[in-house]
DNA sequence: GACGAATAGATGTGTACGCACGTATTATTG
DNA sequence: CAATAATACGTGCGTACACATCTATTCGTC
């Protein structure tokens, strides 16, 4: 009985199973990537740059689905260390980040690592899973996003 | 060749797939609490405690797979707000939490609000792709952890 | 070309979360 | 029963993330 309510009341909350397989995802990804110096977010991140040479913050908002202020923050650090330079654009409004020779190197030698952290969760959990998994949680980004974000 | 590029480098890390969704459904869960007073894990970590009437940090950081120490922080504003009392067991060591009054009253008006959200995102996703998720995620959550902490 | 709307960002504030490390208490073992 | 290990929790610190609100710049329109 304690069992069943414990369910219900619980175990039901989409929300709740998403933040909690996050928080006990992240935690394996970032123990493989700690000895490179990033966590997964910051690794991310300069990926992300990194791949698309130069971006503005609000792009990269809504690639990541993150509000603005919250890429100002989270660049912060990566600025700091040097990671990651910006620069004003044509638009003053507009700042524009890009990865430094630094940064580069950085994301290049965490590759390893976070393939290792990849691959172990795809052997913890098994590949048709992991594909599942990855395939229903960027379908539902992309409707949840679209639901309250009409704009690209 | 920019879109594959993209693709292959950045959408294939179920890691940020599983933050990204998160953060995306996490606001979702939010805008629907919010006139309730509640964030989502706030909701969530009292639903459980008014659940099971009577529980330890550490008993809810295993169910939460959260570090002891974010229990202790996240409780903080809850105790702060009168919605849980926190008392010592026989234990000396053990904190136990429990909901007071105003936190069971609080706890039973945003349990329509979160109805509403859960509704909500149903809607948007459609009921397969929700209870899919929802098993991938409570699996992966238990294979996951279950890989590091072998204790329960 | 002036003026209001829209856009890009930054800052203030508060919660979310984890690691390293420290303290207190209980359990274990020689 | 004293020494040690294990357990339960807290604090310091740093990052993750969002909302409200502010400034600066650009756009759109009369």
């Amino acid at each position: 009985m304690k069992a069943k309510t414990r369910n219900e009341l619980l175990t039901e909350c989409a929300c709740f199973d998403l933040r909690r397989a996050t928080r006990a995802v992240s935690r394996m990804y970032d123990d493989f990537l700690r000895d490179a110096g990033l966590n997964v977010t910051q690794f991310s991140l300069l990926r992300l740059i990194y791949a698309e040479k130069e971006l503005s913050i609000s792009t990269l908002s809504r690639y990541m689905v993150m509000d603005r202020t919250s890429i100002t923050r989270a660049l912060a650090p990566l600025e700091r260390d040097g990671l990651i330079h910006s620069r004003s654009g044509a638009d003053k409004r507009i700042r524009i980040v890009s990865v430094t020779n630094k940064g580069r190197k950085l994301v290049e030698d965490a590759g390893p690592k976070w393939r290792q952290a990849q691959q172990a969760l795809i052997e913890t959990i098994g590949e048709d899973r992991w594909r599942a998994m990855c395939t229903v949680l960027r379908d539902t980004t992309r409707m949840v996003r679209h639901r309250t974000v009409t704009a690209d």
